[in-house]
RNA sequence: GGUCGGGUGGCCGAGUGGCUAGGCAGAGCUCUGCAAAAGCUCCUACAGCGGUUCGAAUCCGCUCUCGACCUCCA
């Protein structure tokens, strides 16, 4: 049975509309994500659309759904353009490293892992990979050339596009014209390889016979070779979800070729579409520009989480940057400066700890002749926090509003701090269950692991006591001199100290 | 040239016909040995020009402008 907890309205490309989210096998949910290259390291162009298919994720799961989250991992490598025209991606960077692609591939894979891990994303159900897969994908393109969609030519495999448009629709997920497409003009940059073995030049390869400098090769039925870029994904997603299954995610960019590519393969094959809806995130600028390595602009995660970028002045926190991604809603374009970033940060803080101070604070019972703020309409009251919070998610995965919610939140928990409004017990347990399930288990933000110093060490926590001890007698004595050179020599050791009424707090940088 | 998506206050970023989004920065204040942190208050925008409407950031048209993609780059 589907579960019924208010309508999830979802943008799916393809009709360019917000759709309710209706599963095809409830309570099952198939959604597959395109997962990254593994030819170098993670980069901030990886970060937002896997938290952003992450929030999806478990906002289905909470929505009672089971949720089947099949990411791929691309690791036969592609043809890489400019001027390394016809070399694998991952060939090339293997041969400059001096190992052997699998090798690299491994790296990169531990490394984007590493980073997802980071950036509090759940790990996929099932994260296959290209290269383990190459028969499920001979299989398929057999099952083309069989139907007629497909032909052998020179040992590479091409999709026979106006075979397909004589059954099927081609160009409706991203608004192309197929005669447009080749005739348009600006459209004579690049010289494909292989070219002049298609039979129309919009044809597109499903197998690519292998020269001799590139490394990962497979046999096939027409001889040595690689897998076409579009589809592995086609095979593999059939092959865990069948088809159709519910969502399809990815980035913008991914919209056309390799999409729409995606949808006349598995179409033709199966006779039905991939998937029911599909979903894009908007990309990722820096400083307003697109992030290309040419531009001297990319940022990669490693270099984000630890300030070293030219473009950046300090280290951010994965989490804040997971943060920083959710206060946009994915269908916005996402500019990253470190203005931006730093501001986000310094939000963050306030609004993690504030929410950490909330859940775990233990109301005093409710004065007489106050009314609760369960009755005043007031976001403290459980229902309609969760209300208002179902509502940012169920339009579109709008967590921005969500994020801001929490904002709210500390707000009004100012009032209930200094009595103005007054709180039942039970109504506060019911929030704090709410705040948790929304803001951790749905965004992902850890609630409970306030005092990470708290943890750190006991032998730490007695130190500090005692530093802090002699401090404070320094203080009572007035002793400015002594107590200020403590607070700074701490400071230098990368131990924040405050005073406030109640006595002295530190803190880890 | 084509297709698609944008242009919101100093910055980031929600919002699709009338009701203060939110954050950061800035200003003032409270607290305070100093500092920090925290809290309170203030800061009311919607690229331009027309149009529709009682009323538009929100709908329509035009202009300017930015971005993505345009077949083997994910």
């Amino acid at each position: 049975m589907a579960p019924d907890k208010g309508a999830l309205h979802l943008y799916n490309t393809l009709s360019r509309t917000k759709e309710p989210f209706v599963a095809l096998n409830a309570p099952h949910v198939g959604m597959y994500v395109c997962g990254p290259t593994v030819y170098g390291p993670p980069h901030l162009g990886h970060a937002r659309p896997y938290v952003t298919f992450d929030v999806l994720s478990r906002y289905l799961r909470h929505l009672g759904y089971q949720v089947r989250y099949v990411r791929n991992i691309t690791d036969v490598g592609h043809l890489v353009d400019d001027a390394d025209e016809g070399e694998d991606k991952i060939a090339r960077r293997a041969r400059l490293e001096k190992l052997e692609p699998m090798e690299l591939v491994q790296r990169y894979t531990l490394a984007f892992h590493k980073a997802m891990d980071l950036l509090g994303n759940q790990p996929p159900s099932i994260e296959p990979r290209a290269s383990g897969h190459i028969p499920e994908q001979i299989e398929m393109i057999e099952v083309l050339i069989r139907k007629g969609f497909a032909y052998e030519s020179n040992g590479s495999v091409y999709f026979d596009l106006e075979a397909y448009r004589a059954k099927y629709p081609y160009g409706d997920l991203s608004g192309r014209v197929v005669d447009e497409l080749v005739a348009g003009a600006g459209n004579e940059r690049r010289a494909l390889a292989g070219q002049s073995e298609k039979r129309k030049p919009e044809d597109f390869a499903l197998w690519k016979n292998a020269e001799p400098q590139h490394i990962m090769r497979w046999n096939s039925p027409w001889g040595l070779g690689f897998p076409g870029w579009h589809i592995e994904c086609s095979a593999m997603g059939v092959k865990y979800l069948d088809a159709p299954f519910d969502i399809h995610g990815g980035g913008m960019d991914l919209l056309f070729p390799h999409h729409e590519s995606e949808m006349a393969q598995t179409t033709a094959c199966h006779d039905c579409a991939p998937c029911r809806y599909w979903m894009h995130n908007n990309m990722v600028t820096i400083n307003g520009q697109k992030m290309g390595k040419s531009l001297g602009n990319f940022i990669n995660l490693d270099d984000l989480f630890e300030g070293t970028h030219p473009l950046l002045s300090q280290a951010y926190d994965p989490m804040s940057i997971r943060f920083f991604i959710l206060q946009a809603q994915y269908r916005s374009t996402l500019d990253f400066s470190d203005g931006a970033l730093a501001a986000s940060a310094k939000g963050y803080k306030r609004w993690i700890q504030g929410l950490q101070e909330l859940i775990a604070y233990k109301p005093a019972p409710s004065m007489a002749g106050q009314e609760p703020a369960v009755n005043s309409g007031s976001i403290l009251s459980a229902p309609i926090f969760e209300a208002k919070a179902q509502a940012a998610l169920n339009d579109d995965l709008n967590t921005p509003i969500l994020i801001a919610l929490g904002y709210e939140l500390l707000n009004e928990f100012q009032s209930v701090k200094s009595g103005k409004i007054t709180v039942t017990a039970a109504n506060w347990t019911d929030l704090v269950g709410k705040i948790k399930v929304y803001m951790t288990d749905i965004l992902g933000f850890n609630l409970s692991d306030s005092g990470k110093e708290a943890s750190l060490s006991p032998a730490l926590e007695g130190a500090m006591k005692l530093i802090l001890d002699l401090r404070q007698q320094a203080k009572d004595s007035k002793n400015w001199a002594q107590s200020d050179l403590i607070r700074n020599a701490l400071n230098e050791a990368g131990i924040k100290v405050m005073d406030d009424k109640e006595g002295s707090r530190w803190s880890l940088g």
